[in-house]
DNA sequence: GTGATACGGAACGGTTCAGTTGCGGAACTA
DNA sequence: TAGTTCCGCAACTGAACCGTTCCGTATCAC
């Protein structure tokens, strides 16, 4: 049983074998390119463990010979999972948060991080280890991105500092998920645009807030 | 078969029995509870029609001589809840948004609006009657409360009427799932009150976007 | 070569769940 | 009272799925 510790990484490990065929790496890929794609498809619950196997034209062996199960083979697709990572940088915020929404909506045939996202959300609150990839991998990535941009449009001095950065951050992702999710509605440029033009910049080209004379009562 | 047209609806219909025990409805409204309930601690998907029938303390049986499963049991569920309805009225914009997250907050031991939302959340792009009861009782009536505030906000002369409503109106219970789902955290009224005064109140009181002279390059 | 192991594929037992049926008893109509 | 239907309960069938174990074949170390 050489299993490593924290992660399912056995592939290619070099373990301590002495003969006979080895892991077929090629397998390892396809079968978590299948898991992706079915889990954007149909989520995660409806997700099987059969179907994974037959979409990537492999065996169930072959998935049970490296995973324990459908939590760990997600999981580690997830992990194996490298999203756009790089900040553009247009030289404008506007420029920078419209080049976002271009990716967003772009559908390049890969599994789309937002049906992804849509295919887990019933499953993460009762699974830490999913939960934890899923941060790790699509949740952190976009905030990074989104948190990068909002600070070069600080240092350009186009906005002021932005007092809750972590809750701004936020307002795409989560309005991308209620439209999915709630709304059943596709994520076109336009949707994106009226996010763009209709919440973030206002709030952040307003500056702080001014708290007007209001009595709280 | 006494099926009537669009909704399941068969309970004390007075129908063309004659003779015979009549149908209980305070088994109709227990096995709609059970249901409710359970959807929002385990979500649709894991949600089985024994563990409805043995919450509500009645057999499978008396679940299928109303209902011809648990997909039209749920709706039916769905369709009978009445959630709060009336605008809060306390003078002010920002005293409305507080008293309505109070309410968001306060787990009053019913099944909470939000965690049936989320139990439904991986179920609704696959059952079309899921999801319009979903919009119907859970996603109407609160955009109708949201949008009657800022309505009397503007005729107070509080704030400048709100160019895209339905966008700003949705920043609530977007950010409220997004909460719940992606960072499985709280909604706490602290997080309420960070929505309210870090978006929300910014936005509108900043009036129509200035949309400075940054060129759109 | 020889033995060991991976591969796709198929089959198998075990578990969970949906939906049906039968039981004894209760509640209703006529 | 007699007949009908509902009630909770339990048992049952069939389907889906999990995880394992074979098979025949292919690929590796020695």
């Amino acid at each position: 049983m050489t299993i490593s510790g924290g992660r399912a990484e056995r592939t290619v490990e070099g373990g301590d074998r002495h003969g006979g065929r080895h892991l077929d790496a090629s397998r390892d890929a396809a079968l978590r390119d299948a898991a992706l794609r079915l889990l954007a498809q149909i989520g995660y619950d409806r997700l099987t463990v059969d179907a994974i196997a037959t979409s990537a034209g492999a065996g169930k062996a072959t998935i049970y010979r490296r995973w324990s199960g459908k939590a760990e083979l997600v999981v580690d697709a997830l992990l194996s999972h490298k999203p756009h990572l790089e900040a553009p940088d247009t030289g404008s915020l506007r420029g920078d948060l419209r080049e976002l929404a271009l990716r967003a909506s772009a559908h390049t045939g890969e599994p789309l991080d937002s049906s992804v996202m849509v295919g887990l959300a019933s499953a993460l609150p009762r699974d830490p280890d999913l939960r934890a990839a899923f941060e790790e991998r699509l949740v952190e990535p976009h905030r990074r991105v989104l948190a990068t941009v909002f600070e070069r449009a600080v240092a350009r001095g186009e906005i002021a500092p932005v007092a809750n950065v972590d809750l701004v951050v936020s307002l795409i992702p989560a309005l991308v998920l209620y439209r999915l999710l709630v709304q059943t509605q596709e994520i076109d440029p336009a949707f994106i645009q009226s996010i763009i033009e209709g919440v973030i910049l206002p709030l952040v080209l307003a500056g702080p807030v001014s708290l007007q004379s209001t009595p709280t009562h």
